[in-house]
RNA sequence: GCCAGGGUGGCGAAAUUGGCAGACGCGCCAGACUUAGGAUCUGGUGGAGCAAUCCUUAGGGGUUCGAGUCCCCUCCCUGGUACCA
């Protein structure tokens, strides 16, 4: 087996770039203070979403987003810009915890193996991260400021008045516990008995855990929860100015669920009540208040604790077993196979302070405890699932909303807008008059208040976990109490047995010694979950060494900071500089993309992120920021999610199927550069898109056509500068091509669309591969153009010819970006397109100057416009300058 | 069901404000150089037709001198969500 020959000698020169730019600190970014830090650069921060160091290391699906912001990076180095571009690992996890358990190897043994073998993988792509900066969440030094950020929450609450988040010592009312932003609450949790362990939402898949698939239960459990309902508002308004697709600002806010409408209360009726005491009202929550006179019913989740007061005698058996059957039902049973509805009559009767009329109470498993007030008031006439209900058993159907054109008695099933109907108050209003003016109504008669509803729940933060960060907290009294900041970082205790204790105590249980903290008080034993070192990584970024604090105030102000206004000022220089007098609508249209620096400048990830970690990082930013600490209130100024790569054959890449693509293995026979390449050649960045070895061979073979365009073969077999590089400048077809191809390749920088900044660069090469003369000046601004995409095969050629010709100092990564001239790409003469009835028949070249008199006499002289006019009328010429001739005829 | 995003050659995909559909790459065909080619270079390549010409951006309708692009309807795919009142 004779080796495969390389189309040009990646495999030398790639490792021996990335040695050098590693011992000469080439992209160490200076923060403030710093010895090199220059204050007049602008910033600019690319960060990447940090992945979990798993032992399967690196696939080609993580590549993809971090070549896009390395390609970002070294382009906005290139321009001047001082960038952060940092990488770490969210080390904290299951995985490495269930390892833990099977083989009794420390997790923090596993974690720093698979760190190393993550690292080696990313540095052999040639990213250009300041690994000065790397963090690790399960690093004492990082994990001490998860818990004292953990502190800060715990040490607030959220003040309505304010809207804000405030130390809690502002508060004025008896019980800071009950308002505090991370309490205890005692909750329903997934729990799984096989694996002794309570499981996250996203852990379990139809009801069974991810792992395993092992039965998940509901059962209520001791908790920390985090109050991020509070800030539900403000993570839905503060969605406007950021710079994310549409697609995932729609996913957060539908995450969010809000939706507004009133509280409306139902008083009992007390003659049908078991217990003749004075009862509480029944509260609902509605979106449609204007609906009230329809409600011919109320609808009482089965676990609503007023069941018990308001069942009749005679009912109690049968609402007893209605509420068995439904509490042995798992939720999936409640959920996707209770198609049918179900329910039982309570005997008892409400209210409609609407009309005063009375209408029957029931329980069904269609109305939730979790949302709402767990109380629903039943209008069939215009709500599908009351509809089915009221069929079902039975009960009244009166329309009170006439849908347009419909009769009252067609209405029914209609939920749409219409003029309201059967409704004394409201008759003939539109929706959003009748809902206004019965709001009003029921506050001024003390039945209900304008209300406002979220899907999202507060943040089950605690895990019964060994390998995550402890809660810096003890319990004294059966009170809990934060432990002193001198005391962080607060470590896990050292354990032989990390298996999960069965009872749903957590392991750190186990470790006696630990727990107890003073006489008569001991720690918390539950460990926070994984997404908590993943909520502030990047704020760690911007300062990672600091043991002062979190984050440096300056540091944290310069990276994060709101108008930056050196970029600003950089970008509007740029506009208006004389040397580029083109400035065309395009270049304002991808300026005004950069023209709201602040934060993190660039994110990008998977989306598979889009709501829960983006969410949590967002919320505890927006605490830090009411607190004080921080200088913006949202921390990822414009996000853009990748797409998934799928194998060759078009399906998910996984070991089942056999089409698992590793990235050292491309590497190996393409190099770095052609895998960077044709990640960002596939095709767009947010698309999903299959892979293809074939198309790593075609960009492959435009890198060796670089290299052959400036070296070739000497005898030895020896690559040298080619004979035929000249110190001339490039003709005038090659300089309207380069230049082109600089306005083309920056503006799709700017845009992301790194696939077509790619074809524009292969169309230049292959113009200067066919020209006359190669001139270095040309080739020169072809590797900057090419250097984020390709930096090793352009920084060996960049000092190959330096070597040669002089005139260019420094290495390719300190050479600014090229402008491009508007002038070179200006046409003396222009092909008008030629149409007769809208159809393409000729094309003429005429000169810039031609009229449109010249031009339209130009179309008519035409023969084949003439043959396709032949015997018909022109009714009209239709002239667009520059562009066409359209000869309407018939 | 609801929300969001899509549907363009054999394949991955291009297409500023509506203005030459298919750039660039893969694959394929032909040629050159070669002992050889899975190297390299040159040319061709949406479909039908010998041709002139006709057809073509999921399907149908509309606006327009002109529609992949704008409007309406239908179908299909992907992601999210699902009795959220």
């Amino acid at each position: 087996m004779n080796e495969r020959r390389k189309p040009y000698p990646f495999d030398e020169i790639e490792p021996k770039w990335q040695t050098i730019w590693d011992e000469s600190r080439a992209f160490h970014a200076p923060n403030p203070g710093e010895e090199n830090f220059d204050p007049a650069k602008p910033k600019y921060y690319a960060l990447d979403m940090f992945p979990y160091p798993s032992g399967a290391g690196l696939h080609v699906g993580h590549p993809e987003g971090y070549t896009a912001t390395d390609i970002i990076a070294r382009y906005k180095r290139l321009r001047g810009f001082n960038v952060l571009h940092p990488m770490g690992w969210d080390a904290f996890g299951l995985p490495a915890e269930q390892y833990a358990i099977k083989t009794g190897q420390h997790p923090a043994v596993t974690t720093r193996d698979n760190v190393a073998k993550f690292k080696t993988q990313l540095k052999r792509i040639g990213f250009s991260y300041d690994w000065e900066r790397e963090v690790n969440t399960t690093d004492p030094a990082y994990y001490k400021w998860t818990q004292w950020i953990f502190l800060q929450i715990y040490h607030s609450w959220f003040n309505p008045e304010s809207k804000k988040a405030e130390p809690i010592s502002t508060f004025r009312g008896d019980d800071p516990d009950s308002v505090r932003l991370a309490y205890v609450a005692e909750v329903p949790v997934n729990w799984c008995q096989e694996l002794g362990t309570v499981l996250a939402n996203e852990e379990v898949i139809d009801g069974k855990s991810e792992v395993g698939g092992f039965p998940v239960v509901r059962r209520p459990m001791r908790q920390w929860m985090l109050r991020i309902t509070a800030f539900a508002d403000r993570l839905i308004d503060e969605l406007d100015e950021l710079d994310w697709a549409d697609s995932i600002k729609a996913l957060q806010r539908n995450w969010i669920g809000r939706s507004e409408g009133a509280e409306i209360a139902f008083a009992i009726d007390q003659a049908s009540a078991r217990d003749s005491r004075a009862l509480p009202s029944i509260r609902v929550f509605t979106s449609r208040p204007d609906t009230i006179y329809g409600a011919t019913y109320v609808v009482l989740a089965p676990e609503n604790p007023l069941v018990d007061q308001i069942t009749t005698d005679d009912r109690r058996e049968s609402i007893a077993q209605y509420r068995t059957a439904i509490a042995a039902k798992s939720d999936l049973e409640r959920t996707d196979l209770a198609k049918e509805k179900t329910g039982a009559f309570t005997g008892a009767f409400a209210i409609n302070p609407a009309n005063g009329e009375r209408i029957p109470i029931w329980i069904a498993d269609y109305v939730l405890m979790g949302y709402g007030t767990g109380a629903i008031m039943g209008v069939p006439a215009h709500d599908e699932r009351d509809l089915e209900f009221a069929r079902k058993f039975d009960l009244k159907i009166v329309p009170v909303v006439q849908a347009p054109g419909k009769t009252p008695e067609e209405s029914i099933g209609f939920v749409d807008d219409g003029l309201a109907i059967n409704s004394p108050l409201i008759n003939g209003l539109s929706r959003a008059k009748s809902t206004a003016k019965i709001i009003d109504w029921l506050e001024k008669n003390g039945h209900g208040r304008p209300d406002i509803r979220y899907k999202l729940r507060d943040w089950l933060f605690s895990r019964q976990r060994y390998w995550g960060e402890p809660f810096p907290v003890i319990w004294r009294d059966g009170k809990h109490e934060a432990i002193p900041e001198s005391e962080l970082p607060l470590e896990p205790p050292a354990l032989e047995d990390f298996k999960p204790t069965g009872t749903g105590e957590p392991p750190l249980a186990k470790a006696k010694d630990w727990i107890r903290y003073s006489q008569s008080s001991v720690r918390e034993t539950n460990t926070m979950p994984q997404w908590a070192g993943s909520c502030w990584y990047y704020l760690r970024f911007c300062d990672s060494k600091n043991d002062e604090r979190f984050v440096g105030e300056e540091a944290e102000r310069y990276w994060m900071g709101g108008d930056n206004d050196e970029a600003r000022m950089t970008n509007d220089e740029r506009m208006t500089k004389p040397e580029s007098p083109g400035t065309s609508s395009f270049d304002i249209r991808h300026s005004t993309l950069r023209a709201k620096p602040g934060g993190v400048d660039l994110y990008i990830g998977g989306v598979e992120h889009a709501v829960l970690h983006l969410l949590y990082a967002r919320f505890w930013h927006k605490v830090l920021f009411d607190l004080g600490h921080l200088s913006k209130p949202e921390p990822f100024q414009r996000l853009v999610n990748q797409g998934m790569i799928l194998g060759e054959d078009g399906r998910k890449m996984s070991k089942r199927w056999g089409n698992v693509i590793d990235p050292l293995d491309v590497i190996e026979i393409y190099g770095a550069d052609a895998f960077r390449c044709y990640e960002m050649f596939m095709g767009p960045l947010e698309q999903m898109k299959p892979w293809s070895m074939k198309g790593v061979e075609g960009v492959s073979r435009f890198l060796a056509r670089v290299w052959r365009l400036i070296m070739e073969e000497n005898q030895a077999g020896e690559w040298i500068l080619s004979g035929e590089v000249e110190d001339v400048p490039p003709e005038k077809p090659q300089l309207k091509v380069l230049h082109a191809t600089i306005k083309k390749v920056t503006g799709d920088i700017e845009t992301l669309s790194f696939n077509t900044a790619i074809s524009q660069m292969m169309i230049l090469v292959n113009a200067l591969t066919n020209a006359p003369k190669k001139s270095v000046s040309a080739f020169r601004t072809l590797l900057v153009l090419l250097n984020p995409f390709a930096p090793h095969l352009t920084s060996e050629l960049w000092r190959t010819l330096s070597d040669k010709f002089p005139g260019a100092d420094g290495e390719i990564i300190a050479q600014p970006w090229p402008d491009h001239d508007e002038a070179f790409l200006v046409e003396d003469e222009i092909e008008i397109v030629l149409q007769v009835n809208g159809k393409l028949r000729d094309k003429v070249t005429v000169s810039l100057e031609a009229t449109n008199a010249q031009i339209e006499a130009a179309a008519l002289a035409s023969p084949k416009v003439q043959n396709a006019i032949a015997g018909q009328t022109i009714r009209k010429v239709v002239v667009v300058p520059k562009k066409l001739v359209n000869v309407v005829c018939g």
